[in-house]
DNA sequence: TGATTGATTTTTACACTGTCTACTTACTTT
DNA sequence: AAAGTAAGTAGACAGTGTAAAAATCAATCA
């Protein structure tokens, strides 16, 4: 038994190397600028390499949007970590969830760009549940006994989402768009509406 | 065989020929659908008619968001008209967001694909600030003396945006969306929080 | 050791796309 | 009627995804 590094070929880590290109061609020029010819120049490989990796562009797509996923929830988790309370909790989820909008609009741009008809591999439905997890459960400490969880969680989640893409649409100008007087909307989800 | 007279070579009214051939593409599949060949076959025309009438690709699709837009804004409009009250209203416009964007999902995807980077032309910025217009126009009644505009409108556009696209994400099975208890959170929007 | 085997990667080829240029046709103007 | 302009065509080119072959590499086996 070789207890040896295994050295696969040519690459050391071609499927990883593929993602990271990945992630720099979105950075670069956003979602139309991530080709698999360009990711395999940038990777140092034949153009057909990747497509055998990741089975045609839309595989590495959605590889790519696995690992996006996985930073955007963690992107939420580091800015709930900061604070305590429930509240709080779900302020600072949201202000992470734009923070990552805002740091990798195109990353961001890709990892909701799925539609129902698309046919999602095992890890990008893995990543998409662990991201939608750490809201619900942020969501279930403001949860009316009398409510169904999904609708808190959709509130929030659409306010954020919406709010996320109009802020990368460029309808605000730098540093003027108003994230604590609209994210304060927040605090009326999940209230009793009357009294 | 007789002897076939000469093409027309003048297309009565191209222009509109090729929008409403784009729409019809969009509907047919997707984003990715539209393309400037695939329209001109479909209105009957030689490869590199649509590129010279829009000025390329991103001009095509300009147009047809501008089309889409008009369309949308018609949509809000519509459902307005069946009921009075300014939070009556309000809500109806939300619903006739969400109707538009279920009926024509590729459209409403291809209006708001644009990113700050992008330079739009005149049709399309005209376009878009009509449609704000009927949302901020319906948001003026309720919007506190004491507070930004600005805020009011982009609460209950980000609230209708992304639930709009969440519910185009396939997140919810057919008729199991919870439109009206979302939406309710309008209801509270423009209130004082105390009380 | 030497051969085999299976997975990776490259090579080659093809259809499709947007765009550019030159060309032809149709209509307008003088 | 002639010239000129706009509209649409035809062909070529580079870039793209994809599919099939061919070549390369790492590990195993006798």
């Amino acid at each position: 038994m070789q207890h040896e590094p295994p050295k696969p070929h040519h690459h050391g880590n071609l499927r990883n190397a593929l993602i990271e290109a990945g992630i720099d061609l979105l950075k670069e020029g956003g979602l139309p600028n991530l080709t698999l010819r360009k990711c395999a120049a940038l990777a140092g490989v034949s153009h057909a390499a990747p497509a055998h990796h990741f089975d045609g562009l839309d595989g590495l797509r959605q590889a790519i949007a696995s690992e996006g996923f996985s930073r955007f929830r963690q992107a939420m988790l580091d800015a709930s970590d900061q604070v305590s309370g429930a509240r709080e909790k779900l302020r600072a989820i949201a202000r992470g969830y734009l923070a990552f909008a805002r740091a990798e609009p195109a990353l961001y741009d890709l990892i909701f760009s799925y539609r129902s008809n698309h046919k999602l591999n095992a890890d990008l439905n893995a990543g998409t549940s662990q991201a939608y997890s750490v809201l619900a459960e942020h969501c279930a400490p403001i949860v009316p006994p009398d409510t169904d969880p999904l609708v808190i969680e959709t509130q929030v989640w659409s306010l954020c989402h919406g709010y996320a893409l109009l802020i990368l649409s460029g309808r605000f100008s730098d540093g003027e768009a108003p994230d604590d007087a609209v994210l304060a909307l927040i605090d009326k989800i999940g209230l009793q509406s009357g009294t």
